[in-house]
DNA sequence: ACCTGAACACCGTTCAAGT
DNA sequence: ACCTGAACACCGTTCAAGT
């Protein structure tokens, strides 16, 4: 039961929505080549579109990662009750932190922008972080009940160790993020 | 046995040496107010000379970090051999750790400039890093042959734990980067 | 030997004017 | 209802001209 509805998908003119959906669809390709701080006034050029366009459908950085993010971010929550039922409490935690790392990696830059945003209630982002830590969260519960888990941990530390693996593996290499990633939650254990 | 020289320390026109001394000690306070990206034209106003004055004593920003902060990487390399005469081998280690994190929170996105010049030998930063990243492993190194961390961790491992709590110190709070850092640590454990 | 400041090519963000 | 593009205030970096 989200209480903000996605989009205002119908009630748009129609070269509004074209606009819109050009814009996605640049961001995401430059995002893609040149991380989350890429210039926003070239992907307003590569829209075809003048500046004030782009801001006038997404007026922050954010407003723009979160449309391009949110949907992804609401399947690694779904993910994670998934996993919950297949797997043991601890297989389940570990499997999903890696999918986490995996979807945080998708641009660089990225991991701040989602550690940034958890905790900041004026970020765009701040919704879809929430529900990606409570999903991390019920998995943590779950593999402590189990024992796996020391008790002292927190969703906030899984939330924390996931960005920050995947910030590490943007500065040196996926591999090297990857093993952070594991030695972290070799660490949470009792 | 260094073979760079610190600075050429003598040969300077008097106009020049001050200037010198005079942008590195405004960068040192905007860096600390504003995060070490913040706008060099600030550093050269606030020093009161013209923007190609910075530039010509300064050809990047890691040079300007690199002069700011070599000094201090040389005392936690050295640190690292002090505490390894008086402490455990696995003691050492955590205490080395903690102390380096505490350099890297010096200025805010300091941790991302150090962790990319480790591996890249264009930054001016790179020999400050490398020397850091030895005295790890170093204490890495012998925490192993006591057995205390597994065998296959390496210094990499080592040095991108302590960046990645200190980035994630920065994001969040300082007691969240503590307890990565701890974290990560406990995870080096065979 | 060093400093100056203009020059160039870029940004983010806002907002009056258009259609 | 939406789009345009100019306007403003800022950057990093280079380099001819000065002293």
């Amino acid at each position: 039961m989200p209480t903000a509805d996605p989009a205002p998908r119908r009630r748009m003119r129609a070269d509004a929505r074209r606009n819109h959906d050009r814009l996605l669809a640049e961001a995401a390709a430059v995002f893609a080549e040149q991380g989350v701080e890429a210039s926003l006034e070239a992907v307003a050029r590569r829209a075809g579109v003048a500046n004030g366009t782009l801001y006038s459908h997404f007026p922050t950085r954010q407003a723009l990662l979160e449309a391009l993010l949110a949907n992804g971010m609401w399947v690694l929550a779904d993910t994670a009750r998934d996993l919950a039922g297949h797997l043991s409490a601890h297989e389940a935690l570990t499997t999903w932190a890696r999918a986490a790392m995996a979807h945080t990696t998708r641009y660089r830059g990225l991991a701040t922008s989602l550690l940034r945003s958890v905790e900041d209630e004026t970020s765009e982002l701040h919704a879809a972080c929430q529900e990606v830590l409570g999903a991390g969260e019920r998995l943590l519960t779950r593999a402590q009940a189990a024992g796996t888990v020391r008790a002292d941990a927190t969703a906030a530390d899984l939330y924390s160790l996931i960005n920050a693996a995947a910030w590490a593996g943007e500065q040196t290499s996926p591999a090297q993020g990857e093993r952070l990633l594991s030695f972290c939650i070799d660490g949470l254990r009792p």
